[in-house]
RNA sequence: GGUCGGAUGGCCGAGAGGCGAGGCUCAGGACUGCAAAUCCUGCCACACGGGUUCAAAUCCCGUUCCGACCUCCA
């Protein structure tokens, strides 16, 4: 499998070649967020797992479409603008807001594009269209418009379900519906909430219906992946299917989801009331790029645990990877290449095998750091260059200029100062005066500066 | 009731028939005036009971426990 991309599908349940629609172009679907609360941290690991597949299918040679949308109208936001007392939409651009700030600070790069569900109506409306006059989906009058899945020629294949084996909805409304099972693609208006004219009735969208016709709208009728957390799999992505193929597309070539942010075994989530926001986390002085890389070390589709002492850990070993490209970059006296390792792509061919990936760039740093010692530049240079390769596709390159706000400070007067103490200091090591050059160290590593004595010199760092 | 995942050393977390990924912690060593950093060595684990096999963490059968979804969800 070398040299080739092999991805799990949740349809298959197997891990197989990737073979995109279109020779070298790749079109992915993931779904964003529902905007009515800050993101927590599982949210933002679906975006990061997500983002490194972008990464590394743009650094094969692909070009990459990538969608991720925004849900900006659903119960839940009515509820939180009743709530908050605030018009909905200023709720949803709220949070969506808070989303993107998140997405930003841990450097998961913008989707080509960012629909909101509102602003696809026309597009959904066209689609209930087809699929009523096709015979898949009935108005009942009422305003809703509902997808009859007794007549889809499949149903539940990605969930391997059968239709009689669900347990029945404890709150199913017959009053409209055929069948107790069938989704409403469009749900009618209720005084008071925000709606949208279709030959039905006014209404508004089913949140099933936005990512079929958002989909559609950008990708076309089929596309190579789509994406998202496994709880979307039943119904929210069956659902997509059903109507998606009930109109005739071909939709989604494959399925890709990501596993939770568990604390205690459990999904973090906010109803469980265990989920920690992005935010709460940087505040703790957590660097986005630390967080980044503890969210991206688990392989996607496990389970990954949270607690802050593994947090704490895995930032110690970032830490330990960035401190030797900072020393390879004084060794080889210009910022280290981007190079990718066959050890690396291989881990990340076989369905993106970032613990195994973790593994290649561990056995870098051991042998840069041995020619650092060595005083082997080239070698420090090629083992760098594979460092930072590797870095770069999980979106935690220290030098990526989006984290360049967060980096340490580079500034003239600083360094003369320190300087200044260190000469002092190395001074007094020369006159071997060792309790006058301790307390110098002692005094400077009080004030958060860190001296460490290498053979190249004395050299100082922001703790 | 149906469907789908898990259980790996002090901790996190890979692997999917043979050779103990990696990280963190801890212990020892090299280097160093001492530190720090770095490197080296050590700490030999796969829920339980059977089975298959020359060989099982990995395959098969059974058991226990944990979790996810079943119309809100990343």
């Amino acid at each position: 499998m070398a040299g080739q991309l092999h991805l799990y599908d949740t349809a298959t349940r197997v891990v197989d070649q990737f073979l995109p629609l279109t020779p070298g172009k790749v079109g992915i679907y993931v779904c964003g967020a529902t905007v009515q609360a800050p993101p927590h941290i599982g949210h933002i690991r679906s975006g990061v797992n997500f983002d490194i597949l972008r990464r590394w299918l743009t650094a094969s040679g692909y070009e990459v479409t990538m969608l991720r949308n925004v849900t900006d109208i659903d119960d839940k936001i009515l509820h939180k603008a009743v709530h908050e007392a605030a018009p909905w939409w200023a709720v949803a651009m709220k949070y969506e807001r808070a989303f993107n700030a998140a997405y930003t600070s841990l450097n998961v790069l913008p989707p080509t594009y960012e629909p909101r569900a509102t602003g696809h109506v026309t597009q959904m409306i066209e689609l209930m269209e087809k699929l009523i006059a096709n015979g898949s989906a009935y108005a009942p009058g009422n305003g809703d418009v509902y997808l009859e899945v007794r007549k889809l020629k499949r149903y539940l294949t990605l969930s391997n379900q059968k239709l009689d084996d669900l347990q029945p909805a404890e709150d199913a409304d017959l009053t409209h519906k055929r069948d107790p099972r069938d989704f409403a693609l469009w749900k009618a208006a209720k005084a008071g909430d925000p709606s949208w004219p279709t030959p039905w009735g006014a209404g508004r969208p089913g949140w099933h219906l936005e990512c079929s016709a958002m989909a559609h709208t950008y990708l076309g009728e089929s596309f190579d992946i789509h994406g998202g957390g496994l709880d979307l799999i039943f119904p929210h992505h069956e659902n997509e299917i059903a109507q998606s193929e009930a109109a005739g597309y071909g939709f989604a070539n494959r399925w890709m989801h990501n596993a939770w942010v568990t604390t205690s075994g459990e999904k973090m989530s906010k109803s469980l009331g265990n989920s920690l926001q992005i935010h709460e986390i940087l505040k703790k002085g957590v660097r986005g790029i630390e967080l980044r890389w503890y969210l991206g070390s688990a392989h996607y589709r496990s389970m990954l645990e949270f607690s802050f002492e593994s947090l704490e850990e895995s930032s110690i070993n970032f830490r330990r990877i960035e401190a030797f490209l900072k020393r390879a970059t004084e060794v080889i006296g210009s910022a280290p290449e981007i190079k990718y390792s066959q050890a690396f792509a291989d881990a990340m061919n076989d369905d993106l095998a970032v613990p195994t990936a973790l593994a290649s760039i561990s056995e870098a740093v051991r042998l840069g750091n041995i020619a650092i010692t060595a005083g082997d530049s080239a070698v420090v240079a090629a083992c760098a260059a594979e460092v930072r390769g590797a870095l770069s596709i999980l979106g935690c390159d220290p030098s990526d200029e989006a984290f360049a706000a967060q980096g340490a400070a580079n500034n003239e007067a600083l360094d003369g100062l320190i300087q200044l103490a260190l000469d002092q200091r190395n001074a007094a090591r020369a006159r071997k005066d060792f309790a006058a050059a301790d307390a110098i160290r002692d005094q400077i590593l009080h004030l958060g500066i860190l001296i460490e004595d290498t053979p190249q010199g004395t050299r100082w760092s922001i703790q």
